[in-house]
DNA sequence: GGTATATTAAACCATATGGTTTTAGATCCG
DNA sequence: CGGATCTAAAACCATATGGTTTAATATACC
């Protein structure tokens, strides 16, 4: 059915790079909305703000309910869920690096216990 | 000096919603490559996975070291992380829908049983 | 110096993205 | 019916994206 097993994924990285996007998200994070009030607090116009929507449909982050004029909108994060098992592989090398920033600021501690404080 | 505190975020996600952007990644995974190994294994031309490599270096994914005329690439997860904070977020919500997968497969298996398998 | 190698830069092209405004459909409501 | 409301569709525009090919630049090597 789906080409490329990857393009999910594409789909809902590129969703996620938008802010109003994002900023979609987080308000059905809280329950159903519809078109107009997802698009009111955007700085866009409304057809802007239903091309939005159409992104995270598409990308399956969205689903629609048609209910006489009012299109009603749910999150469903299950692809979010894909796009995490993605970041999995790479937890340990961003989880090193911090690990070697806490060790730096570690390090500053103690120096700043042996000398004093500076400055 | 960053007016918008989410366009990392924007980078990061749009970095990642190209297929061989992530390869890129995943092969960095193994250790620092320059641009023509890096290159050689995408069906495209050198200077169009240089320049997925630039957009990597935009959303500080990658970090390069020049060395003669080798231009050495790294991968830096930090911004991995980032992107992980945004969606811990959502967990709960995709690992309920999953949860509710299973409670249907669960559902199955019972009836399964109760029945005895048909067909 | 001369040649091969690694990379960038430039020019170009097709298509996608993100926005606008205007027009057209449905649907609700008095 | 007629008007208000919610949405889609279309046309348009500027810029970005993702690719190509060709030229230019810098480094390594004999």
């Amino acid at each position: 059915m789906v080409l490329d097993p990857s393009a999910q994924l594409n789909d809902v990285f590129h969703a996620l790079a938008h802010p109003a996007r994002r900023e979609i998200l987080r308000r059905l994070f809280d329950g159903e909305q519809n078109l107009s009030e997802l698009s009111a607090p955007l700085k866009m116009s409304f057809p802007a703000a239903s091309k939005h929507v159409r992104v995270l449909e598409k990308a399956k982050l969205v689903r629609r309910r048609i209910e006489g004029r009012s299109h009603l909108c749910r999150i469903d994060a299950k692809p979010l869920g894909k796009a995490n098992d993605w970041l999995e592989g790479y937890r340990r090398l961003w989880e090193e690096s911090f690990q070697r920033l806490d060790a730096v600021l570690e390090e500053m501690k103690a120096q700043e216990k042996k000398h004093g404080r500076r400055r």
